[in-house]
DNA sequence: CGCGAGATTGATGCCGCTCAACACAAGTGG
DNA sequence: CCACTTGTGTTGAGCGGCATCAATCTCGCG
């Protein structure tokens, strides 16, 4: 499918301002500075949103898959760089096509509006977590949120594929990649968790998991 | 003026689907759980956003002043309550309404979008202060952002007015309030701003302070 | 004046960072 | 097939920045 996460009804209007954009791991779709331009939908693949501090240190602001949806800003540039974490396709929009097409499709235009509000409720989550959440209680947060994201986990129940590496990890959550692996191994040690090949992570315990998001260790 | 933040063409239409509340410092106007009936527009006085963790842990999400809008969430209840920092005047909207008008007015329903994707860059600029920023990076990074809001500072130049206490401020950078208050007490050794009554801050040199928000101290 | 909320300052302890060593898997070239 | 490399993850030891606990100060207000 192109351009998911809409109704169907306006896929064909999509399609016809849209082209398709593929890039290989370790490429940047944009980055900080670019002029912000295009609106993308991510087809197939994952992405890592990330802004990189003058001195070097990085935080990285979420991480995308199929469905999703970046580009948006009300600035006139980008402020974060997006980096294909495995070969990725995308679908690109200019951001003034894309405005008649919200003046043709009201419902469209709404829908959108509501994409926009739920990155807004989700960056919330994450000031909650990295504001007022021990290192414990931060990954499993992020577990706890993969797990909710069923275009993550639909291959295996219970399991979750993370295809962005510990310091990725470390980056959004505010921590050193050494911390996420202690993290990691501590839930292991009390049984919530088995780990397989570092990037599979076995939900055994789903509800202690959750227990430990919410500090109720 | 009522509902301001938007051209002024807007306003009557918009008059006409607002109704004007007004509340005493301390009330809520709605808080966490409550069903997300209403879009507000602030006309006068200050408010906090924040979240509760169960344990009783709190983050501030935001703080709001004179044409500053709030309730948008694609969440059915808020995440979040909005308290009274002052004698507070806003004006408020029917979503459904707000829907209503955002058809009829295609260049309105743009501009309220894009004050969302607004919320949305500020939000990210608070994930990257609080996971990336010591605490002296983070508290000036909070007077270069109060800074450039001139609706805040329009009074005396150089000089911000904050209206909420050292524990807000400390729960909206992740930290506790004698940290924060150590970090102004340093400020003030080292001659970048001075304080009168705790809640004037001058900044006597701004230079020094954006360079210490950004970890060139 | 005395009270109470908020702010400042100090002493101590702990969680997560830093530095470092080692483990492990995938890829490369002989 | 093995030796070597490179990128990534895990684990350990020690330190430091911020939290915690606590005392004192300031100011507005009854």
């Amino acid at each position: 499918m192109l351009c998911a996460g809409l109704d169907d009804e306006f896929l064909p209007a999509l399609n016809a301002i849209s082209s398709k954009v593929t890039l290989e791991k370790g490429e940047n779709l944009f980055i900080e500075g670019d002029r912000s331009t295009y609106v993308y939908n991510v087809i197939e693949g994952f992405l890592r949103l990330s802004r990189l501090g003058q001195d070097g240190r990085r935080q990285v602001l979420g991480f995308l898959t199929t469905g999703d949806y970046l580009g948006h800003t009300s600035r006139s540039e980008y402020t974060l760089s997006a980096e294909a974490l495995s070969d990725l396709k995308v679908c690109r929009f200019r951001r003034e096509d894309l405005q008649g097409l919200l003046s043709t499709y009201p419902r469209f235009e709404r829908q959108f509006h509501h994409m926009t509000a739920g990155l807004l409720d989700d960056m919330l989550d994450l000031v909650f977590t990295i504001g007022r959440k021990n290192a414990l209680e931060r990954v499993a947060s992020f577990l706890v949120y993969q797990m909710d994201r069923k275009s993550v986990s639909d291959t295996m129940p219970g399991s979750i594929w993370l295809p962005m590496t510990r310091a990725d990890i470390a980056d959004f959550l505010g921590l050193t990649l050494e911390t996420v692996s202690r993290a990691f191994s501590r839930m292991k040690k009390n049984g919530v968790i088995s780990i397989d090949h570092a990037h599979t992570i076995n939900i055994l315990d789903r509800g202690r998991l959750i227990d430990l998001s919410e500090g109720n260790g």
